[in-house]
Order: structure tokens, then C-alpha cells, then sequence
DNA sequence: TGTAATGTCTCTAGTGACTAGAGGATCAAG
DNA sequence: CTTGATCCTCTAGTCACTAGAGACATTACA
């Protein structure tokens, strides 16, 4: 049995976060010292590393409790954690898309400017003002 | 002069959000009818078009008011605004290094499970659960 | 000119995933 | 038994909006 600074420690989730997890439904009220204090065992490591996990790899707080779900239910299809796992992936790779076009924009910008002049005549201000200056769609 | 809609319309920037640069002071404040109604004219789409290219391409609303002071000063150096734009793109490209990192590991995740079994023994969960089954730094 | 539909106003509260801080109680070490 | 670290709850703040309530203004058409 430990507490959650000890918790926090191990699995580097600060403390506010681990009671805001619990406020949120995904970690299940721990049992209390006396004195009131959040006192955790094994299952509630293993259970907040499973988090901060998921957490890590871009999950969202929703998808993470329906994933929680499954792991309770061993009898259900996987099919349902698969999804979630393929949707994040393809979220994924829609950002890495759209954040690929917005670095040749930027890259375009900055160097349309060497930051020797007066801003008047700044092509990174141009640019910004007058989308009819892009290369690309973004 | 035309209403918050019809400039909500030209931009495509939803009204609340027009409201919200108001607020913010990214936009100064318009002319109003007798009845109290927002009215814009040619320099208030102009600024605010300049807005949206920037959020488009990621700039915070911090990051914005900033080059908007520069505008503002047309004597300044304009290696201000440069930095401000070299900086984004740094952010971008950490943002493309570690969704790519993050894109690895799911792929693997993703595949390691056909969603056939039942939850128990689905390689999502399990690679989820722990972490030494990864690849990757993430 | 009357009226109905649409647009606009301000204000408050909610989103996601935390983070910060106040003010007080509890715990472990010496 | 005291001290200092840790813990408790609660509220409020972050960013960049978004949603909704309830009231007022404008516009289009008959």
C-alpha cells in the first residue's frame, strides 16, 4: 500500500492528474487511511501506468474509458479495442498531413524573409496578410 | 459596412469567434449602428483575414498580437516578426517528430491484433498494459 | 405599413485535460 | 512531541473557442 505521491512517483503522473483521473471515472476510489489519505495497492499502479499509457500514445480521455471497459469485460470481442486503436491512427495521420503542409508554408515564409529590414517590408507579414501568396492549401 | 455575419461569411470565422478577437484585442473594437450592431469596413476584413491565415497555420493568439504590433510599427525591424515564424516552425516540425513516433507504435498495436479473439487475450489491451511490449520511445 | 424571419446583442457556462493556489489536516522521522 | 513534508478539498485559471438563453435590431416581403 502506498500513496499517491508514492504512486505519482512511479508512474511520473502528477498528483493533481491521478485525482482528476478519479474525479473522472477511470481510476476507481482507492481506500482511505484514517486520516483520510489515498492509500493504493498493485492493481492501482498497474491500472494508472495503463493510462498514462494510452495517454502518451495521443488517446483521449473517452477512448481510454472505453477501453478500461473492455479490459473488465475479457468475454467481449477485441474488435472494439481494435477500432479505437485504428481511429487513433488515422487521427494521427491526419495531423502528421496537415502539420507536413503547414511546415513547407513556414519554411517558405521564413526564408522569403532574412529579418534585415524594416517590418513594412516583411515578407513573413505579407505572407500572413495575403493568403494569395501560398504555395500550397492549408 | 457590413454586419459580423457578412464578415463571418467572407472570412469563414464564426461570429462568436469574431467576437472573441474582439475581446481578446487582436480586433479593435467597430463601428456600431444606432442599434448597437457591429458594422466593418474593408480594413476590418483585412485584419481579420490576416487573423485566420495565422491560426491556420497554428500561430497562437499570443503569437498573433505580437505580429499584429509590428504591423503596426512599419519601422520596426521585421526580425521580430521572423523569429515568431522561425519558432512556429520548430514547434511544427517537434509536432511531426513525435506523431510519426506515435504512428509507428499504433501501426504495430494495430496489427499485432486481427480483432478476432475475445478481449482477454487482444494484443491492444495487452500492449497497452504494458509497456516493455513497445518498439518505440514515445 | 405590418409582420415574420433572420440576424445580432450581452452574458454565462461548457469543452478537454489538466495546472495552480489557498487553507487546513495528517503523516513519518528524529 | 515537534517539525516539515505530504496530503486533503475546493475554487479558479489555462487555451481557443463553442453553445445557449433571453432580449433587441434589421430586412424582406405582402
Amino acid at each position: 500500500m502506498f500513496s499517491i505521491g508514492e504512486l505519482s512517483k512511479r508512474t511520473k503522473v502528477k498528483v493533481p492528474t491521478i485525482r482528476y483521473y478519479e474525479e473522472m471515472g477511470l481510476l476507481s476510489e482507492p481506500e482511505r487511511t484514517e486520516g483520510n489519505q489515498r492509500r493504493y495497492d498493485a492493481a492501482g499502479l498497474e491500472r494508472l501506468s495503463f493510462i498514462k499509457h494510452a495517454r502518451d500514445l495521443g488517446f483521449s480521455i473517452e477512448a481510454i474509458t472505453k477501453l478500461i471497459e473492455l479490459q473488465g469485460h475479457p468475454d467481449r470481442s477485441c474488435q472494439a479495442a481494435t477500432d479505437i486503436a485504428v481511429s487513433q491512427l488515422y487521427d494521427v495521420r491526419a495531423k502528421i498531413k496537415r502539420l507536413r503542409a503547414l511546415e513547407k508554408e513556414l519554411v517558405r515564409i521564413s526564408k522569403g524573409c532574412d529579418g534585415d529590414g524594416v517590418s513594412e517590408d516583411c515578407y513573413v507579414l505579407a505572407s500572413l496578410a495575403d493568403h494569395q501568396l501560398c504555395r500550397h492549401e492549408h
